[in-house]
Parts: C-alpha cells; structure tokens; sequence
RNA sequence: GGUCUCGUGGCCGAGUGGCUAGGCAGUGGUCUGCAAAACCAUCUACAUCGGUUCGAAUCCGAUCGAGACCUCCA
C-alpha cells in the first residue's frame, strides 16, 4: 500500500502522512454555531471530513474525530458592540438561547444523518467547556501574552509576534494586518485592533453569561477550539479541519493561543475544505445565497428542478475535489444524478455477471491499485469515482457478454467496489432493481412484464407499450436484454 | 486598497512539462416491432499576449476576468 499524502496549509505542500502515534490519528474539525439551519455549503466542509475519517479508518487508523458544536455564541460585528448571534436569534424568536441550541442542534444532527455522515468520536459543546476555557486563559496571560481592560480579557498579537509568528497559517504578515486593519469608530479597549478578545464582559442583555476571575461574562469565539482540542487530542495533534473562511482570523488564533499557553504548536496538518458556491457566489446566510439541505428533499426551491436524494447530492459534491471551489447548479446536479443511477445500477447487477475461467477486457488488481493512488493523494474522490466509472464500464461489457469476469476477479470487483462506494465515499443504494428487490411489488412487475411480452408476440404493441409507458411514468423502467426483460425502479 | 487562489471542451469537473481523466449532453453504429436501457465508435479544450524549453494547458512574466480572506461565516 502506498503512503497517504495531505496537502498541509501550513507548508503549502503535500506532505507523506505520518501520525504522531503509530496507528492512532487525533483529528479536529471546527463544527457549526447552532443558530440556524446548516446549509449546504456548511454540509460540504464536514462531509470532506467525514470522508477524510472514512479513509483514515479505512486505512487501519484508529481515529479520535472531535468536531465541536458552538453554542456559546460569537459576536455579532465587531467585538465590542456586538450581540451575542445566538442571544439575538433567542430575542427574535422569544425563546431561550439554549432553546435555539437545541433546536439546531438536532436539525443539524438530522441533517448530517440524512447525508450518511458517521458520528464524530466526541462532539464537545462550548459551553460545556467553560472552565477549561477560563484556564487556558489563565496560562495565556500567565505567560504575558493577554492583558485584561474592564473585565475583557484580549490577547496581545504584537507582543506575541515579537517572539513568535503571527500568521504563519494565512501566510499574512503583521505590519500589512496592521496596515489593512480599518479604524472602528467605537470606543475599543484594545490595545490594538488585531488583539482579540479571550474573554468578554457581558452587557446587561447578554443572557449567556458565566462568572471568571475577571468579569461575568463569555468566552472569545476562538478560545473554545484550543480549549477542548487541546483536552481531548492534546497539545499537539495530528489533523485540524475547518472550512477555508476560517483559516484567518480563527485557525491563526488557535495556533497563537496554543503557543501562547503551552508553548507548542497545536497542529502537525491543517486542512481547509473550499467552499460551495452558488450563481458563482460563497454560499453565506448573511446575503441569503444559499441553499438548505431540506430543499434537496422537497424539491422546493428556485434553484432545483426537482427533488434529489441525498445520495445524489452526496455524490455531486464528491465529485469534485474538497480543495476546489465547487459552483452549485441544478444543470450539474442532474447530469450527477444519472451518474450516480449509472453507478448504483451496476453495482445491483454485479450478483447477476456471469464467471469465465479468466479475466478479459480489464487488469481488476492495476484497478484497485488506482483507486488507493487517488484517495492517497490527498483524498483525491473524483477520480476515484472516475476510477469506479471505468470498472461500471466493464461490469456491463460483462453483462453484455464483451468482457469476461474470473470468479477471482469478481469476488475482488465486489469487496472492493462496495469498500470505496458505500465505506469510503459513504453513499447509499438509493435505487431499486429487480436483483435486490424481492417480494410482491417484484412479483407484480414481473407479471407485468409477462403481459407485456404475450402482447409483443401477438404484434398488440399498442397494449405492450402502454404497459412499458405507464409503468415508466410511475417510475419503473423496463430494461429489454438479450436474457429477457428486467426492471429498475427510481427512488421517489 | 492589501494578501491569496483560480480561469480546462456545450455543461460539471480531474490532471499538471512529452503518456485516454471521468460524468452529463451531442453525433454515428449494434440491439429492439419502435423505443428506453446497455454496449461500441466519435466531435468540441486547456482566458489573452509574451518568455523559458527539443517540447507547455502544465514553469516564468504581463494583461484581462472570477472568487476567497482582510469583519461573524463551513
């Protein structure tokens, strides 16, 4: 087996993975604020995840996968005159913040669900984790790194890049930070306008609020990653994930607070998943272009023709690679769609091949090989779907009676197809076929298509068509082959 | 304005100094009563202009265009 690469954002490079432990991988990846519904765009960061932890583990890892929810809440604009997001929807919708956490929380956890994402190993809460906020903090200003003004609490970036490298992860440099940072109007007690805040003093209308050593309050919307990243995978891990959007100011901050506080740096790989567009736009609910996962399964949306499987969805985003920028269209999303029935149908005849002494029209171990080279470079899945494309080729070549199938062969195509489909890539069978339907509705179809072919010998084709048609409008379609006529039904 | 990334055929999307990406759509054929499905064959390509090189879509420079970050955002 060849090594796994990892494009490093940190270096730039792709770089040979190699885990701190041997056989054990630490990974943590920035989860949503619970203040509204994900949307598809936020899907497409954790689903390259999931399929990064699918590999991993695929690979052999033992995996610790903590992906984090915020509920504690980030300010709303800039940190000094901002709302809590998270209080301000509560205000808005006349219920308890952590009725808005919990509302969606689990729609969040639905919708990942829906998507066939696996569990993360531990899903720590921010607000569980005040306390270790609250000392990581201590350390930080421990260390001369942080100064408290009016019961706030802020990390100090200049005295910090005297001895250490601000923005090695965004590749910025301080004096073009300073340069660019614009002037905020408001009275600020920072000392500078690239410090940010560890911890803040609450306002009188700030519900969310917990008692430090410096002020009732809440903690800076950075702090909570290094908090509980650090608890579960220690000071220094393997893998940290995120979107792109976060790579400044958020991950550059957690790498300056772990130095700040342990000294080390946090992370040996940082990964950034690109974002999903749409009309060639960031997906964003501040400017309201975007797309819920929900719309998928109604239908109902000016973006979407139809409704679409989460299978399908699921497929269109591997489809490309998770460092691309992906643009979103319902144009794409169909051509994806018939892939994946093309894809899904032959996996449904594979029970069905016929074996041959030897193997003609492919090299089934040079396939398998391929398909490792993609994902180990750097999870490369669209072309290992462009891999799996090649071996749906051969599989109706066999079908066909062009290409022959060792039962060797076939046994490897089986386990290692269904490995990289359903294991790896984490798609589901959302189609039906007469090789894995059984039971009455099977039956039925089958006497169908008995009629049918009496009315075809009789040359009543009128009556032969009007059953292929009626049944394809109810979304059954008959295949005729050379062994007789079997059937497909579309899901939905 | 600053930093960075990207511009691939009708559409979506890989690749990256010489070797077919793949999917969808199109065209021709096989099969069929006709279709559909499937199979076979096949057409469209690397933003523009220079440079480096035996050779560049791939490296370098300029231009044009798009996007991300710089402020909460996956």
């Amino acid at each position: 087996m060849k090594d796994l690469f990892i494009y490093n954002s940190l270096s730039g490079k792709k770089e040979k993975f190699k885990p701190i432990k041997e056989g054990l991988v630490g990974m943590y990846v920035c989860g949503p604020t619970v203040y509204s519904n994900v949307h598809l765009g936020n899907v497409r960061t954790f689903m390259s995840f999931d399929m990064v932890f699918r590999y991993l583990k695929h690979l052999g890892y033992k995996v610790r996968y903590v992906r984090n929810i915020t509920d504690a809440g980030h300010l709303e604009d800039d940190a000094d005159s901002g709302e809590d997001r998270i209080a301000k929807k509560a205000h808005l919708e006349k219920i308890e913040p952590m009725e808005v956490v919990q509302r969606y929380t689990v729609d969040f956890h639905q919708t990942l669900n829906n998507f066939n994402f696996l569990p993360p190993s531990i899903e720590p809460r921010a607000t569980g984790h005040i306390i270790e906020q609250i000392e990581t903090i201590k350390e930080i200003i421990k260390n001369g790194f942080a100064y408290e003004v009016n019961g706030s609490v802020y990390f100090d970036v200049i005295k910090f890049n005297e001895t250490k490298n601000y923005g090695k992860l965004s590749k910025r440099k301080i004096e073009d930070l300073i340069h660019n940072t614009r002037n905020l109007d408001g009275q600020s007690d920072k000392k500078n306008p690239q410090d940010f805040a560890l911890w803040k003093k609450a306002e009188q209308h700030h519900i969310m609020r917990w008692p430090s050593p410096w002020s009732n309050g809440f903690p800076g919307w950075h702090l909570e990653c290094t908090a509980m990243s650090t608890k579960y995978l220690g000071e220094n891990f393997d893998i940290h994930g995120g979107g792109m959007d976060l790579k400044f100011p958020h991950h550059e901050c957690e790498i300056a607070q772990s130095e700040a506080s342990h000294g080390k740096s946090p992370v040996n790989v940082w990964m950034h998943a690109n974002m999903l567009t749409l009309n060639g736009q960031k997906m964003a609910k501040s400017t309201g272009n975007f797309i819920l996962p929900n719309d998928f399964f109604t239908g109902n949306s000016k973006h979407l023709s139809k409704k679409f499987s989460s299978s399908v969805v699921r497929f269109f985003i591997l489809q490309a690679h998770y460092r691309s920028v992906l643009d979103f269209s319902n144009t794409a999303l169909l051509a994806s769609e018939k892939g994946y029935n093309k894809l899904m149908e032959a996996i449904n005849i594979l029970p069905s091949l016929k074996k041959s002494d030897e193997t003609i029209g492919m090299n089934v171990k040079l396939w398998i090989k391929d398909c490792y080279k993609a994902m180990n470079d750097d999870f490369n899945s669209p072309i290992l779907i462009a891999e799996l494309f090649k071996l749906v080729k051969f599989i109706n070549q066999i079908k066909d009676g062009s290409a022959f199938v060792s039962s060797d062969d076939l046994n490897l195509i089986n386990l290692h197809l269904k490995e990289f489909v359903f294991d790896i890539l984490g798609l589901k069978n959302d189609t039906f076929s007469d090789t894995k339907f059984e039971g009455k509705l099977k039956e039925t179809v089958q006497l169908l298509i008995a009629m049918r072919n009496e009315a075809r010998e009789n040359k009543d084709f009128k009556l032969s068509d009007k059953i292929r048609d009626r049944l394809l409008n109810i979304g059954i379609q008959l295949n005729d082959g050379k062994e007789g006529t079997t059937f497909t039904i579309e899901n939905k």
